[in-house]
RNA sequence: GUGGGCGUAGCUCAAUUGGUCAGAGCGCUGGACUGUGGCUCCAGAGGUUGGGGGUUCAAUUCCCCUCGCUCACCCCA
């Protein structure tokens, strides 16, 4: 019988990589404190109901890429395949309504997708989502798109590019649809198959097929810009200015459309020119009638989540820094087998002083345990034996100069850690 | 769901037109006058060549099936 492996699409994070994670991490998490947003944990799954209504029912992602199951109470369930939704029902949910406008909130974690895993694209996969919910302001949308930028810059990525669109609202959507339509009614049977499919139940996505010869027949139709009511022209022009004004770099692509129903205006991605077919490391934009689809009142929001694997990959792509990696400062060795004893009360000591230390226990030799030392990455090794016990000392060497000294057992940590400062 | 590429030691890869006990580097373990690592040298462990079937005197090499990985389409993080 061969051993049970992890499902397709899954993967384990292993050290060697998860040290990466945990810098990520924490620079989104700084970011986030900076910009006023607030972090919360949500569960990983959720009434279906909530991602089929508030994601839309004829996404891509409702119609094949839940993870829905039945509990053993035959409730409909699925694995969450993004945030938003689970955030406008939270802040629902919690009558965050009532508190300061907008709610600024971020969350980090598993999402899941049932798709044909490929490079940057994996069933289970981390993101990270910032909303802020309760503001109509264009300004929120300049922060939301800032913001991300900034996580982006302090990671240390470049080669990014960022598009942004504005995909209207229920007002002016249909406005572009029947001219959408209309438009490509006529040369409806030079479309491809799956263009064809599409212009009855959503034309817009035609506009962002990569067929060439669609895209050359769609070259001239009219845009989501150019249909949009008043309201959401304003709201564009002041979220395009208030990007200029902040020196924010981005470019209109009115092609930009996003595959998931909520998203009302502002539309936007961050696209990495290092990743392969799966270029977006974020995505996000307005969703002003989230709240009511799920049955809420009507809420405006925005925010946009990124992808963790997307985010390491490109950042290696790029020879990025992840900081320092995590190694421990002090490797005890010991001499010979009846030194092993004392050795063990030295380890204790050091590492209840807050020193990171270790020491063999598969009983190698002096030697062994010395390139043991070597490889773990401490700085120093604290050699114990018959010597040191019987004059209440330890030997410690330098394992980048090589220099070794030897200090009384009092003041070891003290010693240690004057050291490692 | 559809298509392409690939599956040989822990890792990265070799193996002449199918032909002797399937090799190397790295890593791992041990050692080089027994209390000192990183460099060097020596030795060792580790593979039913993803699995199953077929063709053949002979298959890692050819054919079929299956599983898995990977890249791409669709869509997106």
């Amino acid at each position: 019988m061969s051993i049970i492996r992890a499902p397709r699409g899954v993967r384990d994070i292993l050290p060697e990589e998860s040290w990466k994670w945990e810098y990520v991490f924490a620079v989104t998490r700084k970011v986030a404190g900076d910009f006023g947003y607030r972090e919360v944990h949500l569960p990983v799954f959720e009434h279906t109901e909530l991602f089929s209504r508030g994601v839309g029912e004829t996404t891509d992602v409702v119609e094949k890429e839940m993870y829905t199951f039945e509990d053993r109470s035959g409730r409909s369930l699925t694995l969450r395949p993004e945030l938003s939704a689970s955030m406008v029902r939270s802040y629902l949910e919690n009558r965050m309504d009532k508190q300061h406008q907008p709610a600024k909130l971020w969350s980090a974690g598993p999402m899941f997708r049932y798709e044909r895993p490929q490079k940057g694209r994996y069933r289970q996969f981390w993101q990270i989502d910032f909303e802020a919910i309760g503001s109509q302001d264009p300004y929120v949308d300049v922060e939301s798109i800032e913001l991300s930028l900034e996580v982006f810059r302090r990671l240390g990525l470049s080669n990014l590019e960022v598009v942004v669109n504005s995909v209207g609202c229920p007002v002016c959507r249909p406005v572009h649809k029947n001219a959408l339509q209309d438009f490509l009614r006529p040369r409806l049977d030079q479309l491809c198959e799956t263009c064809q499919g599409r212009f009855d139940r959503n034309p817009l996505r035609i506009l962002d097929c990569k067929n060439p010869s669609c895209r050359a027949l769609t070259d001239k139709a009219p845009d989501t810009i150019s249909c949009l009511c008043d309201e959401c022209s304003e709201h564009f022009d002041r979220v395009k200015g208030g990007l200029n004004r902040i020196g924010a770099s981005y470019s209109i692509d009115n092609r930009l459309v996003r595959g998931l129903d909520y998203y009302t205006k502002t539309a936007y991605e961050v696209l990495s020119g290092d990743l392969g077919a799966q270029n977006a490391v974020c995505g996000g934009g307005r969703y002003d009638n989230l709240a009511e689809s799920i049955g809420g009142p009507h809420t405006p929001g925005v925010g946009f989540a990124t992808g963790v694997e997307r985010i390491i990959l490109t950042m290696e792509q790029q020879g990025c820094s992840f900081g320092k990696t995590p190694n421990i400062d002090v490797f005890v060795v010991f001499t010979n087998p009846s030194s092993k004893d004392e050795a063990v009360s030295v380890l204790y000591g050091i590492r209840r002083a807050g020193i990171a230390a270790d020491m063999d226990y598969t009983g190698k030799s002096f030697k062994a345990q010395f390139k043991a030392a070597g490889g773990s990455g401490a700085l120093y090794a604290c050699v114990i034996g018959p010597e040191e016990i019987s004059s209440g000392r330890a030997t410690i060497k330098d394992l980048v100069s090589g220099e070794q000294e030897t200090v009384s057992r009092d003041v070891l940590t003290v010693f240690l850690e004057a050291r490692l400062r």
